[in-house]
DNA sequence: AGCATTATTGAATGATTGCTCAACTAATAC
DNA sequence: GTATTAGTTGAGCAATCATTCAATAATGCT
């Protein structure tokens, strides 16, 4: 997990680097980023989003428009939550998603709008 | 890779599901959607991104700054290039690299964004 | 030509990950 | 209580992935 830096050259433009350098984020930073993009980065993952957004809906409802089993989807929507990118509310037995907040929508426009240059 | 439908419950909602199904997109679209953002699901690669978002810098230089091999840095980059994120020119022996569009820090800024709140 | 420097590439390897399966919890109905 | 339905969880496995290593291009210099 964690790699002490190994380098095989030298700088080359070293005033570059060094600017670059201070305009940079702490590493956790970028791993945070990081773990947080993974989750858009699976095809199933980014399915139930774009399917949250048009409407609440239910584990197995998902599981249905997908044609996966509700363990798959609740594995996905479990690390969805832990991300904040899903909330949900329990009534009786079903237990209903939604979008957690408009970043979601907008990162995928974003994702959409790249591809379709 | 190819997994066909297997889902182990009925619909609850069908009302729900039929209208959801009808605003999704083809699959292969999510699956597109996906390979995308899973170049921003590395650390590695949010790192390299971020720093060409301050200025173009050749391999040499990336390799420095992140304290990583040529090689390493190398095949990250090139993963990013045959998905239009990066551009490059070459002047002698060394090959500089710079963001393709301003997607790339749209979309990154979302991420910082979502994190930060 | 030969050599140095910068960068790319392919194979191998260890780590991560998505799904399946089985067991389990939570809520309702009888 | 038992049964049923909806959902969650952990282990296990196959697939994917990021890095390393070694070999190879590509350019410039003498």
């Amino acid at each position: 997990m964690e790699k002490q830096p190994v380098c095989d050259c030298d700088v080359i433009h070293s005033e570059i680097v060094n600017s670059v350098r201070e305009q940079m984020c702490e590493k956790d930073e970028y791993i945070e980023l990081a773990s947080l993009f993974k989750l858009f980065g699976d095809g199933t993952r980014v399915q139930i989003l774009h399917a949250l957004e048009q409407s609440e809906m239910c584990v197995c409802d998902i599981a249905v428009l997908l044609g996966l089993t509700k363990s798959a989807v609740s594995h996905q929507l479990k690390a969805l939550r832990l991300a904040n990118l899903v909330k949900f509310r329990r009534e009786a037995q079903t237990v209903y998603y939604s979008l957690a907040d408009s970043h979601v929508k907008e990162i995928l426009d974003k994702g959409f709008e790249h591809l379709r240059e």
